[in-house]
DNA sequence: ATATCGATTATCT
DNA sequence: GATAATCGATATG
């Protein structure tokens, strides 16, 4: 598996399919501190650091969209690893997944929250937000939180459901910029579900202000 | 055909 | 802390 990291400029290259061949809860915890971006017509790319995430996984989840079976919403969830799978939550927010294991068996993460890195005029346009000034207190309320962090990057359903997030000329994407190489993580249980509640395949980045769950009010063990 | 329930957030008190 | 906003999927008649 290729996830050398890479920096310098236009160091930004996809993560490889294989990455996303494995468990959910595997591919969650790798996805910490790699980079989700969005990269615009003009080649601007507008981008942050993952800093939380939560795992679905294709069986024995009551709490996956995958538990009911495959449908027309869900069915990203069966495909090939690597896709996009972008679902309407609450019927206002969008939220951004990528799928996991090998084809026909489910699974996806769930990004659950950003460190901006870049673009952030880009992002407060599209959260149609006007921030006052780039302290964390402001940046936080751009891509904390799953419905959040998908409006900034202007992630949605009918443009990016089913996207191949491993393609090179693919306008959405995570790559490894080398950045955090081994994050401290912290797992807790999932926020906002009621089945399945007990497992923990919730994962942050440990002490990171952008990490969503009111005032970090849901606890978690250390568990690197 | 109608009712209920969310993998949430913004805006109140 | 409580609640409204809003819609697709699912369950039931």
């Amino acid at each position: 598996m290729k996830t050398k990291p890479l920096r310098g400029e236009n160091a930004l290259v996809p993560l490889p399919r294989d990455f996303y061949e494995r468990h959910p809860r595997i591919v969650a915890r790798a996805l910490l501190g790699k980079i989700l971006a969005r990269r615009l017509p003009s080649g601007d790319i507008v981008s942050g650091r993952v800093v939380e995430t939560e795992a679905y996984l294709g069986d024995r989840d009551l709490a996956a969209h995958s538990a009911v079976g495959k449908t027309p919403r869900n069915e990203v969830m069966f495909g090939p690893a690597g896709h996009a799978y972008v679902y309407l939550s609450y019927g206002m927010h969008y939220c951004m997944n990528v799928s996991c294991e090998l084809p026909g068996k489910a699974g996806a993460v769930l990004f659950r929250a950003l460190e901006p890195l870049s673009g952030i005029e880009e992002m407060e346009k599209w959260r149609k937000l006007s921030i006052a000034t780039d302290s964390i207190k402001d940046l936080i309320l751009l891509t904390s939180g799953p419905g959040r962090l998908a409006q900034a990057l202007h992630i949605n359903r009918t443009g990016d459901n089913g996207k191949d997030l491993t393609a090179p000329d693919s306008n959405l994407f995570i790559a490894d910029d080398g950045g955090m190489p081994r994050p401290r993580i912290v797992t807790s249980p999932r926020i906002g579900i009621t089945k399945s509640a007990n497992l923990p395949l919730r994962f942050y980045i440990s002490a990171n202000p952008f990490v969503s769950g009111k005032s970090n009010r849901t606890r978690g063990n250390l568990s690197s």
